[in-house]
DNA sequence: TTCATGCTTCGGTTAGCATCGAAGTATGAA
DNA sequence: TTCATACTTCGATGCTAACCGAAGCATGAA
């Protein structure tokens, strides 16, 4: 009789090449097709649709029809955070796939981490939130003080909408690259959502790498500066 | 040209049955000889010194020679912490191995997370020690405060050798049954020790549960009470 | 209806790896 | 030295699962 729950089967789920291809791609937020995982898995669709549907009976990743196409998305938050902390322990025991290619910096710098914003600006932004007392906390278990959720309403964020949801409204999430917390949950969300929606950045195509602009650096700074 | 670390590899090694029993078996913190940790797995010496030999490979456990004996541990807390949010992610996808056995109520009360104390009572620990702000901080920046420093020292804890080591004093450890933070760390690791020389608590044999006495109850609670 | 696209299912092949028996090495005891 | 214990290495086996070709199903366009 083993005690506790059961790790070999995730392991073994994400252990495979192709599926954790598969998983590092859905980790850029957007919903793929089967096609486009295969291509980057570098798989047939045969195979492919074979790995997705392991992956869906295990409940890392949901689908959603949409005329013929199948969308395919990681199932919620806590599958990016785990997939987030494994990326770090990876690279810390020296597990890279790549040498250290032209992307690595864009990426260590600010990219998305499923559906929020991560590296070193996300972790800088977590910083200047908990100086400026917006956050408070310890742990995971964080929260929005009164003051900060009237200066998220200034900004814009839609903070009703978020406290209506049952998942956390603020969370921490380990960066793989920084190795330190940036911030999850519905605010991380709408805040990403934020800075995409009013041109501060943009994604870059085929990876999780997030653009700033140079209105949106400025921005950015003035709003997380690191001072508080 | 793949992005990121390689979460396959870690993944496949977690992924096995064997390895994952092995690694299990290790998060109770003990020095483990081969031939337990082939007992644990079900598997003969030859299997489990293969398997040893890939996890010490990549970094998940190491060994030290004592005699004709080898023992085998997880190499740091980071394994102990991956390990840890592991369990919580299967569980919560309903991957267990067990019908909720007699030792489960148990386990979720109080057992050992590789070197530190998890379950109902780790939580309500760590939950105590931020209310009555001996410890601060947002995410997995905690740290002790002066006074909280002082109080740790006077309940006899050596804080000098604690402050010396290279890794944390104080950290967050997602806690698979609560699915909220307890305290991992040097400290979180000189705490638990102390329970037990106390003999407040004591091990269960060939399982992570902790067994709290009547007096290291009432100790306990009225160190740690809910109030803070 | 006819064709094209997107994806799944089936069947058979192959490769990798977990497994164990047997032999080899190292440490300690007698 | 001799034997016993603890573990590793080698070699062979067998099973699982990843893989793809081919066929089937569903949706949409013409």
């Amino acid at each position: 009789m083993k005690e506790g729950p059961d790790i070999a089967q995730i392991g073994a789920l994400i252990g495979d090449p192709a599926r954790a291809n598969m998983l590092t791609a859905l980790m850029s937020g957007k919903a793929l097709t089967a096609t486009e995982l295969a291509g980057t898995a570098g798989i047939t669709l045969q195979t492919a649709s074979s790995h997705l549907s392991k992956l869906e009976a295990g409940g890392l990743i949901g689908q959603r029809k949409q005329g013929r196409h199948r969308y395919f998305t990681l199932s919620d938050d806590e599958v990016g955070l785990l997939l987030e902390s494994l990326m770090g322990f990876a690279a810390s025991r020296g597990f890279t796939r790549h040498r250290t290619g032209p992307k690595d910096p864009a990426l260590r710098k600010a990219r998305v981490c499923y559906n929020h914003l991560a590296g070193d600006y996300g972790v800088r932004m977590l910083d200047s939130l908990v100086a400026e007392e917006v956050i408070a906390g310890v742990g995971d278990d964080l929260a929005l003080t009164e003051a900060g959720g009237e200066k998220m309403v200034a900004l814009g964020i839609d903070l009703s909408a978020l406290t209506k949801q049952r998942r956390p409204v603020c969370r921490t999430c380990l960066d793989w690259s920084e190795r330190r917390s940036h911030l999850a949950g519905s605010l991380g969300e709408a805040l990403l959502s934020m800075f995409l929606e009013k041109g501060w950045a943009r994604r870059e195509a085929d990876s999780r790498a997030i653009h700033f602009t140079a209105a949106g650096e400025k921005a950015f700074s003035a709003l997380f500066s690191e001072s508080g």
